[in-house]
RNA sequence: GGGUCGUUAGCUCAGCUGGUAGAGCGCUUCGUUUACACCGAAGAUGUCGGGGGUUCGAAUCCCUCACGACCCACCA
């Protein structure tokens, strides 16, 4: 049967598939030969709720390419699949589902039955990208695919894995080891989700924002002369003052002032350092009055060198607070908005007083104590803020500017003219509010603020484990490519923060820790352990669950079933490479090294490549916001997974993003058709079904193209052990368009066609041969196309997935011989088809070639290849001459000076043109050469095959110099 | 503010441990020769960001400047 001019990837992609997994082709350990060695690659989960982004592709071609390769090369390979339940995604997309539906929502259901739905969408909708992945071509071993979340309470039937038991007792054994504790602190807080979130979940953003100004009056109407100075001592400026000048970006939070500090070296506020202020905002019967104390933490050049401190809402207050024992009053509930819970303002206000005065405190009593002014309560946070900002400018109380104060930027605000007070001087000024870009923190899923929030909460103690980590990747136990990344890694870990791992959610890792009556913790795996440890007191389970991460930080050891000591655990880990992107080396890597030693000991991985992110043409980051998202799966359909795999593996160059163009991904489809019709010709000429022999041919192309092969095979796989996977698909593509397909094919034609039988045969069997190398080795980037053409071109014994990685050698194949005397006929060819061009000999056109002189490598290349340089060159004979008639483009080779009599059909002027360009550029390289080797300090400090080969090549290039110099003499007589 | 990376042909990028610059796309001219027009043949284009230095020799190593990107960070 004929075969078609083209690839038609969309029928055969599936159907290849299928056939894959129905022989189990990827299964763990499939295609091992006895004793192998093993090597295992965890896929990084992707979230249930994801969908194949070009990350996804990228990511997971490459992982594929080294799968494939060492399951061809025999080795016992493992490449794990599996799912992330990534905690918030989830239940955000699931409560969506149920509001959409009209259902009724999380609270509403209760937990145990929101679980439900989030299981029931998970069975539904949560196996989409396993099917993306099968699409790309992912030879995940399916049958093992793993879940975070697999063998938790409620988990359905398929769910019964044991992920949830590995997380589970980490949780207690690290918390018996002390490594886990509990604790009130300032967390980031979204209040979105009314979750705490870690710091990485937290992304920093500009955004034009507004710094306040306001004065806070010294109690009991008491002054102090307030002096500048310059760094002289001499006095910029003084004042008699009854306040102290506060800037702030968050007025609101001026509700939950503990202190107002100072730096200990700050001569301008020593006379009132000790004394107390009054925070300028709420009902003035009950102003309440903190004392001024001093810290290292305020900066004297910065604003007016006071800060006041709101340990509950600022996470360097907290750090103040802290150390002073400042009280740190909460203002605002899990949803950001301005507490509306505990006693009136009046009595919490007073109480505040007291401990302002001195009286003693606890945390418990400080967080309880609700300071937010009655009127203000239950307002969001930013309505609160406007509010006070109104109240305490119209009290006259905000810092007074003229117009003009540079400090006012150009953004226009309403002043708001005070009642009363105000700056008697003159009445043009205005409240001092800076126009400023503000740097403020947003949830990474919810896009809201960030509120700093002091609140119970699970930290992993990361200074005790974080030793290992690092010392595996300085000592190279571990190494992490590029280079760049690694640096990366040690900047993060060295300067590890707690990891705040408990979440405000349902989905998830329920946290292991009952309590009783008195608050006592009891940590187990169960509930019946923790009431046995209880005494049987009655006990209540902790709400919240786990951190994602802490559960994927157990992905290597979780999929292989740990805590059970499994075949699988002993064979496939430690796993062999991580293949991951940058933007999760802190999220994801940095935990997994940190959790692995701590829990089982060993590194989790050996390798770790990261790779960069994948752009749009114009370098910017995919986004759907943008619009700008190329589709991988609009892309498999338009123009073939295999396509589509070999641009990102060609554009895999390490260290640097990865700007996609769908043109791009034409021309590597047009490889495919390229490699499509060079198999179309072998077969097409009997060159099918190789039995897997290197082939040991006669005649010199064919040598030659078994010897090229054997490079090629070299550089592939060279470049893939060093994860170079560009270096691999570019000599691939160089391969088998540059050598096979515009080479070797051409020169087989004349022997296919008109060869003797024993030529034929022989030329048929290398050709099958070089086309099934071709496949082999193509197949990890191309698996599609590879394993389709494998399956065409003759019956085999295996699929592609499954045929022998070859292990020839350059050495072994090349013939050194036939290297050269095929190079000798290459560039030939390419100087007569160079000259006739440049002349305009028509192309059809058979002309005759003379020879004046020709040694005897060059005549014997000649012989044995004179059908084929004849055919490609369109050349009808050669003749020996004696001498060059007039009128002839001249040809030089190395040994041998060609000419082409076509006198009728040559411009003399274009020909001398021709050769006067070429002679330009052999002089300029002449110049080099001779310019070096006449410097005796080159001669005498240079490596000796340097100099050596800059010799043979100025012999070379002279020998050419002379025969042009001699053919534009000729044509001078002509002229 | 700290850190990392980048600046090479019109565009997108390769160039490992220094030996005198490459690919793909695009462009120009020619071509339908029995695998392929998703093709073939032949071409053109670079003071390798600027300036110093080390060296016989630097796109490649060092210093410096400029521009750009990204990551981290508590300046109220």
């Amino acid at each position: 049967m004929a075969m078609d001019k083209i690839f038609n990837a969309a029928e055969a992609e599936g159907r290849i598939y299928d056939a894959w997994e129905k022989a189990g082709a990827f299964k763990a350990g499939a295609n091992a030969k006895p004793g192998a060695e093993t090597f295992s690659i965890m896929i990084p989960p992707p979230n249930v709720t994801g969908s194949l982004h070009m990350g996804h592709a990228f990511n997971n071609t490459l992982q594929d390419i080294l799968v494939r390769w060492h399951r061809m090369r025999g080795f016992d390979t493992l490449w794990q699949p599996g799912q992330d339940h990534a905690g918030i995604a989830t239940q955000m997309v699931v409560e969506r589902k149920l509001a959409a539906e009209g259902q009724p929502g999380r609270r509403e259901l209760g937990r145990e039955k929101f679980l439900e739905k989030v299981w029931e969408w998970k069975t539904h909708s949560g196996g989409t990208i396993i099917n993306q992945l099968k699409r790309l071509g992912a030879s995940c071993d399916w049958s093992r695919n793993a879940f975070t979340m697999s063998g938790a309470p409620g988990a359905p039937e398929g769910e019964d894995g044991n992920f949830h038991d590995a997380v589970i007792k980490v949780f207690v054994d690290m918390y018996n080891k002390g490594l886990i504790y509990r604790g009130k602190r300032l967390v980031n807080w979204d209040p979105h989700f009314e979750t705490a979130i870690s710091d990485l979940e937290v992304e920093n953003v500009e955004n034009p924002g507004h710094m306040w100004h306001f004065k806070y009056p010294l109690a009991g109407g008491e002054t102090y002369t307030y002096v500048e100075r310059d760094e002289d001592g001499t006095v910029l400026f003084e004042e008699e003052r009854d306040y102290i000048s506060i800037a702030t970006t968050r007025p609101e939070t001026m509700l939950g002032d503990g202190a107002v500090a100072v730096h200990p070296s700050d001569e301008r506020y020593a006379p009132i350092v000790g004394k107390l202020c009054e925070i300028p905002v709420g009902p003035k019967e009950h102003r309440r009055l903190i004392p001024i104390i001093t810290d290292e933490y305020p900066d004297p050049d910065f604003g007016s060198g006071a800060v006041k401190i709101t340990g509950a809402h600022d996470f360097n207050d907290y750090e103040v607070a802290k150390r002073g024992n400042i009280p740190m009053y909460r203002l605002m509930d899990t949803k950001a908005h301005m507490r509306d819970d505990g006693a009136p303002y009046a009595e919490a206000a007073k109480r505040a007083q007291e401990i302002a005065n001195g009286a003693d405190f606890t945390v418990e009593e400080v967080d309880a104590l609700n300071l937010v002014p009655d009127h203000l309560r239950g307002l969001d946070r930013f309505e609160a803020r406007k509010k006070v900002v109104e109240e305490i400018t119209h009290e006259g109380l905000a810092v007074m500017v003229p117009e003009n104060d540079p400090r006012l930027g150009k953004a226009a605000h309403t002043p708001v003219a005070p009642e009363e007070g105000g700056d008697p001087r003159d009445e043009s000024y205005v409240p001092l509010v800076e126009s400023k870009p503000i740097m403020q923190p947003f949830g990474d899923r919810s896009k809201v603020v960030i509120e700093p929030m002091l609140t119970d909460q699970w930290f992993v103690d990361t200074s005790k484990i974080v030793g290992p980590a690092l010392e595996a990747v300085r000592s190279g136990e571990t190494t992490i490519m590029p280079e760049s990344d690694r640096k990366v890694y040690f900047h993060w870990l060295e300067n590890i923060e707690p990891w705040c791992i408990s979440r405000q959610l349902w989905w998830g890792h329920q946290i292991p820790v009952w309590y009783d009556e008195d608050g006592n913790q009891y940590c187990a795996a169960s509930e019946e352990e923790a009431r046995a440890m209880a005494g049987g007191k009655p006990l209540s389970r902790d709400e919240d669950v786990l951190d994602t991460w802490f559960s994927s930080g157990l992905w290597p050891i979780g999929t292989l079933g740990w805590p059970e000591d499994t075949e699988e655990l002993k064979k496939y880990f430690p796993t062999d490479v991580l293949i991951t992107g940058f933007d999760i080396i802190f999220f994801w890597v940095a935990r997994m090294m940190m959790m692995q030693y701590a829990v089982v000991g060993q590194k989790p991985f050996s390798h770790v490549y990261v790779h960069a992110l994948v752009r749009d043409e114009k370098g910017k980051k995919m986004s759907k916001s943008l619009g700008n998202v190329l589709d991988p799966l609009e892309l498999i359909d338009e123009y073939g997974a295999d396509a589509v795999r070999f641009t990102l593996t060609a554009m895999a160059a390490m260290g640097r993003d990865l700007k996609l163009s769908p043109q791009r991904i034409a021309g590597y489809r047009n490889f495919t058709t390229k490699l499509w019709n060079a198999a179309r010709f072998a077969e097409m000429n009997g060159a099918t079904g190789s039995d897997r022999q290197v082939p040991q041919p006669t005649a010199t192309v064919n040598k030659w193209i078994v010897g090229e092969t054997a490079k090629v095979r070299e550089v592939v796989d060279d470049a893939l052990a060093g994860f170079r996977f560009n270096d691999a698909a570019n000599a691939l593509y160089a391969f088998v368009w540059g050598k096979v397909c515009d080479w070797y094919v051409e020169f087989s034609k004349p022997l296919l066609l008109d060869g003797d039988e024993a030529t034929r045969a022989e030329t048929q069997a290398t050709m099958a041969w070089v086309i099934d190398q071709c496949l082999i080795l193509l197949h990890p980037i191309m698996p599609y196309v590879t394993e389709e053409l494998w399956g065409t071109l003759g019956a085999r014994e295996k699929m592609l997935v499954h045929a022998d990685w070859p292990t020839y050698t350059a050495s072994d194949l090349v013939d050194p011989q036939a290297d050269r005397e095929m190079n000798w006929v290459i560039a030939l060819i390419e100087s007569v088809r160079s000259a006739r061009a440049q002349v305009h000999v028509p192309a059809g056109l058979y002309v005759p070639l003379l020879c004046t002189e020709l040694d005897d490598a060059g005549q014997q290349a000649w012989d044995n290849n004179e059908v084929m340089i004849k055919r490609l060159a369109r050349i009808e004979s050669l003749s020996r001459v004696d001498a060059l008639p007039k009128g002839c483009i001249t040809v030089a080779a190395e040994g041998g000076s060609f000419a082409m009599p076509v006198a009728d059909l040559i411009d003399v002027a274009e020909e001398k043109a021709r050769l006067e360009k070429t002679l330009g550029k052999l002089e300029k390289e002449l110049g080099g050469l001779r310019g070096r080797l006449n410097n005796p300090k080159f001669v005498a400090s240079a490596p000796e095959d340097v100099v050596e080969e800059a010799r043979e090549n100025l012999v070379l290039r002279e020998e050419e110099e002379g025969k042009l110099r001699a053919a534009l003499q000729r044509l001078a007589e002509l002229g």
